[in-house]
DNA sequence: ATGTGTATAATTGTATACAATATCGGGGGC
DNA sequence: GCCCCCGATATTGTATACAATTATACACAT
C-alpha cells in the first residue's frame, strides 16, 4: 500500500483555493505543492507519487509530472530517475548556500532600491512592520515579513529579480516552520526590521546594506543552529 | 504546413552528440534546446512546436513538453497557455536585468573564491584565458570565456549558485552569437581578463570585485548598445 | 476595401494504455 | 545466521488517442 501523502492532507482543498488563478493544470499542481512544501504538510525526503497527487487532484499523471518537473527546476523536489520525484532534503551547508545567494541578491535589490524608494512605498513597508508584528500564527507572521522584505526591495520593475529571491525563500520557508522556529526568534527579528526600516527612511545606504547583511547572517546561524542542535537528520 | 523550424537545423544530430550524457528523454531534449537556443539556431520569438521536435528526436511530445515546461522556468522559453512555447524574446530591459543579477552573483562567487584560490586553480585559469585568445570562432571563444570565469568563481562546493549564473550566462548567450559580437570585441574583453586574472594572482580581492564590475557593466553596455544600434527585432 | 462571422485546419492539453524499471519479499545456497 | 538471486508488485516513462482551444481562410455584409 503507498505511504506516500499523509491522510491529513488534502490537495484538493488547498486546489480550490489556490488554483483560480494560475490558469494551467500544470502550475496549479505546482502551486498547491509548492505550498505544501512550504507548510511543511509535505516532509522533506517525502515520495511525491503520481499517481497519488493526480487522483487528490482530480486529474491525470501528466500534467503532475510536469509540476514535478518545474519544482525540481526550482530546487523544491528532487528526481532520481526511474524513481520519482521527492521532497527536497537540504542539509546545513545547502541551506548555508542558499543565504549566501539570498544575500547576494537581497542586498544587491535594496542597494538599489533604497535611493528611490518613495514616501509610498516605505509606509507600505511600515504597516507590513506593524502587521508582521500583530500577527498571530507562524504562517502569516512568514508571509507577512517576505512581504515587509520584498517591500523595501521595490521589485516591480525587476521581475526576474523578484523570482529568483522568492524561490529561494520558498525553499527555507518550511525549515523554519517545522518546529515553529519563527515565533520562537520573532523578538530578534522583529528588531532587525525596525532598524532596517529606519535605515531605509533615512536614505542610509550603507547602514540598510550593514543591517540586511547581519540580519540574514544572524538568521542562516539560528537556522542552522536550531537544525543542527536537534539533530534533524 | 508548419514552418516552425528551419531546415537548415538538425536537432537530431545535436541529440547524438549530447544526448548520451544526460539520463533521461526530457533532459536529453531540454539539452539539445537549450544548445540550439544558446548557439541561435533556434531565433529569439521562434514557435517550439511540440510534433515537430518530438519528430525530429525520435520521441513523443510528452517528454517534449516537459523539457519545454523546464526551459520556462529556466527563462529559456515563454508559455503561452493553449498557444504553446516560444524561443523568449528579451528586450533591453530584460538584459539589463540579468546583468545586474549576474554581477551580483558573480561578484559575490569571486569575492568567496579569491582567498581560497589555490595555484592548481590559478594555473587553470591562465591556461584558459589563454586558450580563449587563441580560439579561432565565435563560439568557442565563448565557451571558453565561460570556463574562464567559473575557474575563477571556485564553485565546486556551490552547486546551485554555479547552476544559477550558467542559467544566466544561456539567456544572453545567443545575443552575443547573433552577430559574431563576441570576437568584435574580443580585444576588449581579453584585456579584462587579463587584469582580473592578475588581481586574483594577486589577492586583492577588491580589485579583482572592482574589475569584474568594470567588465560586466561594460560588456552589458557593448550588447545593449549593439541590439539598440541595429534596432534588431 | 474593411470588418465580421463561420467552417476548417492546426496545435495544444490530457486521459488512457502499455512498456520499462525499480522495489520488495521469500526461497535457496553457503 | 547472512547473502544473493529471482519472481511478484508497484511505480515510473512514454506512445497513442482524443478533447479542447486557437489560428487560418474564405464568404459575406457593410
Amino acid at each position: 500500500m503507498a505511504i506516500g501523502l499523509s491522510q491529513r492532507m488534502d490537495l484538493g482543498q488547498l486546489a480550490k483555493t489556490l488554483g483560480q488563478r494560475s490558469q494551467t493544470t500544470p502550475e496549479t499542481v505546482a502551486a498547491v505543492l509548492r505550498e505544501a512544501i512550504a507548510k511543511g504538510i509535505l516532509r522533506a525526503g517525502q515520495p511525491l507519487r503520481g499517481e497519488e497527487i493526480a487522483q487528490q487532484m482530480g486529474v491525470s499523471r501528466i500534467p503532475v509530472r510536469e509540476a514535478l518537473r518545474q519544482l525540481e527546476v526550482e530546487g523544491l523536489v528532487h528526481y532520481y530517475p526511474n524513481r520519482g520525484a521527492f521532497v527536497a532534503d537540504l542539509d546545513t551547508e545547502q541551506i548555508r548556500e542558499i543565504y549566501e545567494i539570498r544575500m547576494m541578491l537581497e542586498v544587491g535589490a535594496l542597494r538599489r532600491a533604497v535611493p528611490r524608494l518613495g514616501p509610498a512605498q516605505l509606509q507600505r513597508a511600515r504597516h507590513l512592520l506593524e502587521a508582521t508584528e500583530a500577527a498571530e500564527d507562524g504562517g502569516e507572521w512568514g508571509r507577512l515579513e517576505v512581504e515587509f522584505h520584498e517591500a523595501l526591495y521595490a521589485l516591480e520593475d525587476r521581475p526576474r529579480l523578484a523570482r529568483m529571491i522568492d524561490n529561494l525563500l520558498n525553499i527555507v520557508d518550511r525549515y523554519w516552520h517545522m518546529h515553529g522556529l519563527t515565533l520562537k526568534h520573532r523578538a530578534v527579528f522583529e528588531r532587525d526590521h525596525r532598524a532596517l526600516w529606519q535605515a531605509c527612511h533615512d536614505r542610509d545606504v550603507e547602514r540598510a546594506v550593514k543591517l540586511l547583511e547581519q540580519h540574514l547572517e544572524r538568521s542562516a546561524n539560528l537556522l542552522i543552529g536550531e537544525l543542527e542542535g536537534r539533530a534533524v537528520k
